[in-house]
DNA sequence: CTTATCTCTACTGTTTTGGTAGAAATTATA
DNA sequence: TATAATTTCTACCAAAACAGTAGAGATAAG
């Protein structure tokens, strides 16, 4: 039940970009360094990322990455959902036709309820909240 | 973040268990048929379990399988985490010295909050609730 | 027209997952 | 004590998912 790097580094770059939210185009080279990702293996996430209407970019010299949407308007649920697809926890929970059982397994019935729980729990975080408190523990650094 | 089959079917054979509680020694052969799971797969998951002291068993003929505590003190936090081992949503979770950034990272604090989140609902799920629902859902297909 | 950047396709190696084979150990019971 | 039924264990294999890289093409600024 990992998390895979799609989902841990799709959080950072969302992240990123979030805190430099309305600075212009952020180029994907700077988040790479900052992060540690290589850009190749940034690409893979971009794209679903756009796709899910996320993010935006600017092509060619001075183009870049930026949020499609203020950052407290995106939440943890639709980024994990653009990077890694559907977040039921078993398959049967979003299709009955891939289990014989669906209509009478009462254990398709508890994980149909894990995975609401869940995804409650990662729409509640929103990217603005992270920034705070991001930089609240700058501050605690210091 | 699928749950693997591990995962899915351990459920099912501690259900199929509890199912029976007090029936004596059940046979592997009868759940493996009744799980529609082959035998030989089910013991991958009978020796975490057996480890984890969920499940005992008898040896020889008329040996079999049967809980190790009543269905009330078996929860699906137990469960899980015996057959797929840690549940943290990433790996820094458990143990910081994964990743250099893991004192500063707020997205490992995101995880972490996340994690907690979903352990406790596993937690709250026994095994007697869910023979429960079973026996429920049966009553109303009549 | 040159440079910087995003966009895209294709490929590769590694790890995880799902599953099987076959033999050894243990116990009830005839 | 022999036999049949069952759990226990080691080893192996194939397929799928994952993580990452290479290289060429498209676009826009200056």
């Amino acid at each position: 039940m990992k998390l895979s790097t799609r989902g841990r580094y799709g959080l950072r770059f969302m992240l990123d970009l979030a805190l430099h939210y309305n600075q212009g185009p952020i180029f994907l080279k700077d988040i790479a360094q900052r992060q540690g990702i290589s850009e190749k293996y940034l690409w893979h996430l971009i794209h679903p990322l756009k796709a899910g209407g996320l993010i935006r970019s600017n092509r060619g010299a001075h183009g870049g990455y930026f949020l499609a949407k203020a950052p407290s308007e995106i939440n943890l649920k639709e980024i994990m959902q653009s990077v890694e697809g559907s977040l039921a926890l078993v398959d049967c929970v979003d299709n009955d036709s891939v289990c014989q059982r669906a209509q009478t397994c009462i254990t398709r019935d508890i994980w149909q309820e894990a995975t609401r729980v869940m995804l409650h729990t990662l729409e509640s975080l929103t990217l603005d909240a992270m920034v705070k408190r991001q930089t609240e523990k700058e501050e605690q650094v210091k």
